[in-house]
DNA sequence: CCGCAGGCCTTAG
DNA sequence: CTAAGGCCTGCG
């Protein structure tokens, strides 16, 4: 990997590609768009940044050594070894295709807080509902960043609203959930220690806050504590491996168990492939 | 109008 | 412990 740094930001170049559109956009994030032909704007954090698509890497800005060091090489995941982990799944059968398939979609690294946001409001919803409550709860916090967009409000923020404030973000039911987590983290609940902990162990103390189960408990594990080995099966995780393991048994957790013997420190990538390949590859098939 | 959408919580057996 | 229901809300 190579950063070139220009006035506007920086240019990083890859070994291996880095498919911006299918990593920004397959729903392990909600607060990308699509901002014209191959470019995205989004905000992590604290920093608000437009990116642009590269044959051989990609192109941020704004983009300073410090934030790149502290937190895009790790939110992209650019250390990561992609090239092994696609042989070592190509040992299964129905994996290695899908790997090869879906090249260049990469895990995102994101900050924990946030994560586990996004999916206590995803819990029984569609992305584009999930999208607007993102948004709806930035703009309530009114922490006003670069570009008119805003970062999403923290623990204490959030913990300070009503119910019906957040009920208008369009959270409905979930709203009660989000507020007492809130105020679980803001009073101390140790989120950033769940990196540190095994992954059964970190799963077991995500699952002690209100909305949150078996899925987003995983998802949280992913998406932002490093726990490759999580599976978060959803309705087509589960319709994608009862469709290539016919002979699977078992509810959403013996096909967690399962994965996770099978694809070990890959599953979680593995599921991505899955529900990559199930929802928008396999589409596109059919159109052709 | 009804069922579902990237589930979770509660209650009943 | 496992298995149903109910739940905000917008869209097909």
């Amino acid at each position: 990997m190579e950063v070139r740094w220009e006035e506007a930001g920086a240019r990083v170049l890859l070994p291996a590609p880095l498919r911006l559109s299918d990593t920004l956009m397959c729903g392990q994030a909600f607060r990308w768009s699509v901002a014209g032909e191959g470019e995205f704007c989004g905000v992590v954090g604290q920093q608000a940044v437009r990116l642009r698509q590269e044959t051989d890497g990609f192109f941020i800005s704004p983009c300073t050594p410090e934030t790149f060091e502290g937190l895009w090489r790790g939110y992209f995941d650019l250390d990561f070894d992609y090239a092994a982990c696609e042989s070592a799944l190509c040992a299964d059968e129905v994996m290695g295709g899908m790997a090869a398939a879906c090249r260049g979609l990469h895990l995102l690294n994101q900050p924990v807080w946030e994560c586990l946001l996004s999916f206590l409001v995803s819990a029984n919803n569609n992305i584009g509902r999930i999208r607007g409550s993102m948004e709806a709860l930035a703009k309530m916090s009114g922490t006003a960043l670069e570009g008119g967009v805003y970062a999403l409000p923290t623990p204490a923020q959030l913990g300070a609203f009503s119910e019906a404030q957040l009920r208008a973000c369009g959270l409905g039911y979930r709203a009660p959930y989000v507020q007492e987590t809130a105020r679980a983290v803001a009073d101390g609940f140790a989120l950033g220690a769940l990196a540190e902990l095994p992954y059964e162990e970190a799963k077991r103390k995500l699952m002690t806050l209100k909305g949150v189960g078996e899925k987003v408990a995983d998802c949280v594990l992913l998406f932002s504590c490093g726990h490759r080995e999580a599976f978060p099966v959803d309705v087509w995780v589960e319709r994608a491996m009862r469709r290539v393991y016919p002979a699977l048994q078992g509810d959403r957790k013996a096909i967690g168990a399962f994965a996770r013997q099978t694809y070990g420190s890959y599953a979680g990538l593995a599921q991505q492939y899955l529900f990559h390949y199930l929802r928008n590859l396999e589409k596109e098939g059919q159109h052709a």
